[in-house]
DNA sequence: CTAGATGTTAAGGT
DNA sequence: CACCTTAACATCTA
């Protein structure tokens, strides 16, 4: 479930085991899962120097490749990592690229559907510029928060999840950011007054750092959250009305008709 | 067998 | 032009 908080998990997951160890080799084991890189050039690049530091914005995670620049992991629907001795574990089905590293271990970028990426950049900022994402969700303060909201329009939900303008918020933890606010999925920007857009950010901050605290693990989030029972029908943990799935911008969207009402009409 | 699943993005419409 | 919606991507599961 790679959003804000998984991608963070997944940051201190590298942090805590592959960082600065020596990439030894690189294997692509699929190469379409490269993104404006070839097997050649990401070798090139990235065999020989540390992997680490280490940097997030929103999603996408980037770790230093040493001199050469930044490898750009992104982890679509079903991405992770795996760090393995080659005693306790192997080669699985989905590995898509492996850093061998020098200590023996290995790194690998998981992904079942690929619709994650490896790319790499010489520069983080000028990639971020390039893609237009907005700023961290984590990384904002309330006053930013609004100046955003003055230049937004249309419904909150879409909002949240559009990476150009919050970055790290997708299809679960936007219903749940709007499920503890108690608003209305499709509520319009322009329905929300000052303590509605106070509390959203507040929502929003704790939504989020909470489910980093709890290594994005749905089981271990608060009874009070959707995400825990993320499905039509079960009893909604705050009001005890029933949960109702509907389709929002494409997407299947979870609320409760009880506690998040939408009192603009559209 | 079919529908749907956490994300991004190209393409088409308003 | 800006915004919104839909389809497509690849693969598995309910």
């Amino acid at each position: 479930m790679p959003e804000l908080p998984d991608v963070e998990v997944f940051r201190q997951y590298l942090e805590s085991t592959a960082r600065n160890q020596k990439v030894r080799k690189v294997d692509v084991r699929d190469a379409k899962i490269l993104k404006k890189i070839s097997v050649r050039n990401l070798r090139a690049k990235t065999e020989g120097s540390p992997l680490g530091p280490t940097q997030r914005r929103g999603k996408y995670l980037f770790v230093s490749g040493g001199r050469g620049g930044w490898l750009v992991f992104h982890f679509g629907m079903t991405g992770y990592f795996r760090y393995f001795g080659s005693e306790d574990s192997s080669v699985e089905k989905h590995d898509r690229v492996l850093f061998h590293c020098a200590n023996g271990k290995t790194l690998a970028f998981t992904c079942r559907r690929k619709l994650g990426f490896v790319s790499f950049t010489p520069d983080v900022g000028q990639y971020i510029e390039n893609k237009e994402l907005g700023p961290d969700a984590l990384d904002l303060d309330l006053k930013g928060f609004e100046e955003r909201l003055d230049k937004a329009r249309g419904a909150l939900k879409p909002l949240l999840m559009n990476q150009k303008w919050i970055a790290g918020i997708g299809n679960v933890y936007s219903d749940e950011i709007l499920f503890q606010a108690s608003l209305h999925p499709k509520a319009s920007v322009s329905s929300l007054d000052g303590k509605k857009r106070k509390s959203l950010f507040r929502r929003m901050r704790k939504v989020l750092e909470t489910a980093v605290a709890k290594k994005a693990d749905a089981a271990k989030l608060p009874r009070s959250y959707l995400t825990r029972q993320r499905k039509a029908g079960v009893k909604c943990p705050k009001c005890g009305e029933k949960i109702r799935r509907m389709t929002v911008s494409g997407r299947s969207c979870y609320y409760c008709p009880g506690h998040q009402k939408n009192h603009a009409l559209t």
